[in-house]
DNA sequence: GGCCTTTCATGAAATGTTTCACAGCCAAAA
DNA sequence: TTTTGGCTGTGAAACATTTCATGAAAGGCC
């Protein structure tokens, strides 16, 4: 069968402490001995029990990567996970993936917990990320695990003290955004995206500040009209032509919408940048390669998913320490498909 | 601190044994007891240790997910990677996630392998998902660790005898789809996409076969024009407008080659299925809701992960069972990408 | 009542590693 | 020569659970 520390320690003819002290690569080891012991090893073919190591040192090197209500692991969460196995590969960690739906409206103590949960010692600290309750968190904390938690897609009632958490930031990037189209000298900027969600409203709110602090008008379709992204853009955007409202750029408020409103105005006939600027945000891998890139507001989400790995990791080593969260920035990518308005520049 | 069995047998006035087979629903437990030792288990608010358990058995639940050679978590492998989960959950297994990067030319016994086989005891069977390599398989295999592997990124010189693993049908559905488009009266079909990569070749000879016996000239953009699907589908279709070659319907390779090909033909206002008809591959969920929807080859991504799951706790159950391999059938999803070429129908 | 069978609780053994108190050895200091 | 102190190797204890041989109690049959 597989060979143990006690074989490797027989064959090197030392102590089974010393082939541990090699192994784990602590000092006070004769060269010679270390020598001996690490040619056993070889020769037999040894590789460390890792159950008994965790069950003796009653640590797991496992973080789980909770992934809560969402139907699809999305370019967005996807970037996240690689950003978090990214940062535990490098040290030494493992990453479970799990999905987990529930209802926010279940109490705390009904909820059906994740197996990851419903035993204890699988993994030393969650990350949770997707969309997530009050209700969940509330019954993580009663069982005593540690966490951390992806912070904007967080929908709690009362506002959660800034700890523990790693998110970006859905405000200053929006505005800026709003800022650029405007500097571009756009006056009818719409706004797309359905505000029913929270993180959309912040954005909302930002494109909203921006344009009031300029005396524009808020034009916001901030009503969902279809059930996806893309379908929704489009709906909207044919929406607002079919109305014949004024609009010379659209803010949409995630990439996918921004696609949808760009084949919508194709559709008409209408061509980004020239007729219409557009501006996305996420910027998901899609983005950079259509045709003009897409300008959109870079969501570094590979780092959200290493900051999460290092505070939960962090969070493990010291467990009473509330760490102070941390918001990724967001930056404006600037592309293809915003330019100048026309008429603005030329009368100018 | 947390409680352990003892204390648990200890308070129901049991023996360890007892309270062991209460816990993992064995028979032969007086009711009473069961009871006495359940309410025990509530008050102390009682969670087995899984490190201990899985340290007995000598035995963890845990698959590993390993996305080789991939930059990206593609939508396609997000959804293979959620299917392995859903069927994971179902089981009571969990799934590690590993991205693991590694070149072809490494002879197996120098490869810097992934974490979770330095050690041994962490997950009990690997998933082999993303593009692999022979060298890889030959150091798995050395170190006797069980294995399942996604078989149509699986590059080997030699084919590998059809067993323990799972992929999808890389011939038929593209022979299909190009039956489906020669029957709406298309002559100048072309097939898009870079035939460097083992898969897209098996796409491409299943296009050529169907081209050949219906006695059509095949016409194929085989060679890469740039590096990502997008761009290259976009590259591709501008090269064979600028020429003047004659082209009634795309077969695109990979749907996103297909909406890079779309959006230069929007360029050159050319409008699809009316102008152009155009017919991908995959099924991402992006296809089902484009305007109109892409008419594309649906690769049921969550059941080929299903599968790969399944078969891989198969394999942990018994081991030197060699598993037929499963392939997962493509079905041709008709939306509205396609239709009848007018001047055949007209003039038929 | 005596004997046999069935049912089910008991508690010790076993699992592979880390840790730690202790001991042996050697060199330097007294 | 003896004592001290610093290295470094030793091996038993500890970890929480499952498993299994043992045995007690209960029930059935003559």
């Amino acid at each position: 069968m597989t060979s143990t520390i006690k074989d490797v320690a027989k064959r090197a003819r030392v102590a089974i402490g010393t082939v541990s002290r090699v192994i784990n690569d602590h000092p006070d080891v004769d060269p010679a001995l270390r020598e001996r012991v690490e040619k056993a090893i070889r020769e037999l073919q040894y590789r460390p029990n890792a159950r008994a190591r965790r069950f003796v040192q009653n640590a797991s090197p496992v973080l789980s990567f909770i992934l809560s209500n969402r139907s699809v692991l999305s370019p967005f969460h996807s970037a996240i996970l690689q950003g978090v196995e990214e940062y535990c590969a490098e040290t030494g960690y493992f990453v479970m993936f799990t999905q987990y739906d529930y209802s926010p409206d279940t109490p705390p103590s009904d909820l059906r917990l994740p197996g990851v949960l419903q035993s204890h010692g699988i993994a030393d600290c969650l990350i949770l990320a997707g969309t997530n309750y009050e209700n969940f968190i509330t019954a993580v904390e009663e069982l005593g695990v540690h966490y951390v938690a992806l912070s904007n897609h967080l929908v709690t009632s009362t506002p959660r003290a800034p700890f523990d958490q790693v998110g970006w930031d859905d405000d200053a990037g929006p505005y800026e955004a709003t800022r650029y189209l405007i500097t571009l000298g756009h006056k009818h900027i719409w706004y797309i995206g359905d505000t029913s969600l929270h993180w959309y409203k912040l954005r909302y709110s930002a494109y909203e500040r921006a344009m009031t602090e300029c005396g524009l008008e808020t034009l916001g379709q901030t009503v969902g009209l279809a059930d996806n992204y893309y379908a929704n853009g489009y709906a909207c955007t044919e929406m607002i032509l079919d109305h014949g409202y004024p609009m010379t750029a659209i803010f949409a408020a995630y990439d996918e919408i921004a696609f949808g409103a760009w084949d919508a105005l194709r559709k008409h006939n209408l061509e980004v940048p020239r007729d219409i600027s557009l501006v996305g945000y996420g910027d998901d891998d899609a983005a950079q390669f259509k045709m003009p890139g897409l300008t959109t507001l870079r969501v570094e989400k590979a780092r959200v998913g290493r900051e999460l790995a290092r505070m939960a990791i962090e969070k493990i080593r010291r467990p009473d320490n509330r760490i102070p969260q941390i918001i990724v920035p967001v930056s404006l990518i600037k592309r293809g498909t915003t330019r100048p308005v026309s008429v603005t520049i030329s009368s100018s």
